[in-house]
DNA sequence: ATCTTATTGGGAATTTAATCACAATTTGAT
DNA sequence: ATCAAATTGTGATTAAATTCCCAATAAGAT
């Protein structure tokens, strides 16, 4: 069953509520986890039809039994192995970001140009010179890269690394990218997700 | 005029593409945003109504006047002071993101409560004290805040950041924060995020 | 001058997402 | 045993977002 992409966001951040409830409360009603999103109640119960978890009328729904079926559902248990491309700050902190780990997703290696980061590791993740991704992808079945490499470098490099049989990629630039049909982008466009939060305000 | 937050993200991604042809091109049709996008090209005209903007008929939109109104639009010219609370790895890499200054986006400073990062600097921006944090946002006029302290903390942090007069967190972490009503929070969910672009993919 | 083609603008139709409303159920209190 | 309250599940409704369609326009070719 395809769950539309909205409700696997929103699924996620009911584990994350779920992760802290986990050990001090048995349940928990669709009510709170729409309070902590501020969503409504009956949207958060059709996301739940979604897992194969029904809950109890008047009680809610049983918070480890939820937890592990949302796990189940999304697959946080199944290793997702990427590249990082681009050693600089963001790509570092991925890097070291732990959460990636505990939702299965697993960074293989990264990849940069500059010699002084090319043989270093970082959070055990070896940098190797980005002219060694086709090899590697190849001899290690990655098909996932994370793009962190500065705007004016970034289409270029995406087709590069389009070429060595990439085809997903996860782009931290501000460069909108123009690959092959059977390469797919995710722009993940923080700028634009800033705007999203703040522009109907006026006074940020 | 309000623009709906999915339009808003769109537009910034417009303006991405206006960025790289600005100076080599001088129109732009609608297709060719929708194919770099993936969207169809109705969708970008439609959005494009949003900036007072009018393509030419056989021709397109005017590339530099088109960008120029999208800035407007979205307030790029207009400074948003924010504060980054918690200076390790996500929070140093967004300190010295580059892209954030171009789209107005001004770090004012950081806080953290680890004594070795207090009083460093990073890329500019000083770290203060997190308990530092009442006395500068009533003196700087500060409301936003950009959260990337690690999950465990996530939730007492926001609740002592809320404290002090921040009304907007930007939450990077993988907690769902509860804070007073009258504090707006947009989760940065890039678990989420990763799990949309792929889920339906099943050879990750 | 006429024809062909690329493109916009925008109405109509469709699809997707969110909200509302309420019957059914179950718990705990009286 | 009865009643009040909390909660689920879901059908109906509304709202939002996207796609489809095509007339109108203007550029460039013949």
């Amino acid at each position: 069953m395809t769950i539309p992409e909205k409700v696997i966001n929103r699924l996620t951040m009911y584990h994350f509520i779920l992760e802290d409830m986990e050990g001090s409360e048995k349940y928990v009603s669709s009510t709170k986890f729409a309070n902590f999103l501020n969503i409504d109640n009956s949207q958060v119960r059709k996301d739940l039809k979604y897992v194969d978890n029904q809950g109890k009328c008047r009680v809610g729904f049983e918070v480890e039994s939820l937890k592990r079926k949302i796990e189940e559902c999304l697959g946080f248990k199944k290793t997702k192995d990427v590249f990082i491309i681009g050693a600089g700050n963001l790509g570092s902190a991925l890097a070291k970001y732990d959460s990636f780990n505990d939702y299965g997703l697993n960074v293989i290696a990264m990849f940069d140009k500059d010699l002084k980061k090319i043989g270093t590791t970082i959070n055990g993740k070896k940098v190797f010179d980005i002219v060694k991704i086709n090899e590697l992808t190849g001899k290690m079945g990655v098909k996932t890269a994370i793009l962190t490499v500065p705007r004016e470098f970034a289409q270029e490099v995406a087709s590069y690394v389009a070429k060595s049989g990439i085809k997903y990629i996860w782009n931290f630039t501000t460069c909108i990218l123009d690959v092959p049909k059977d390469v797919k982008v995710w722009n993940e466009n923080l700028i634009g997700s800033f705007l999203q939060f703040t522009q109907n305000d006026n006074d940020i």
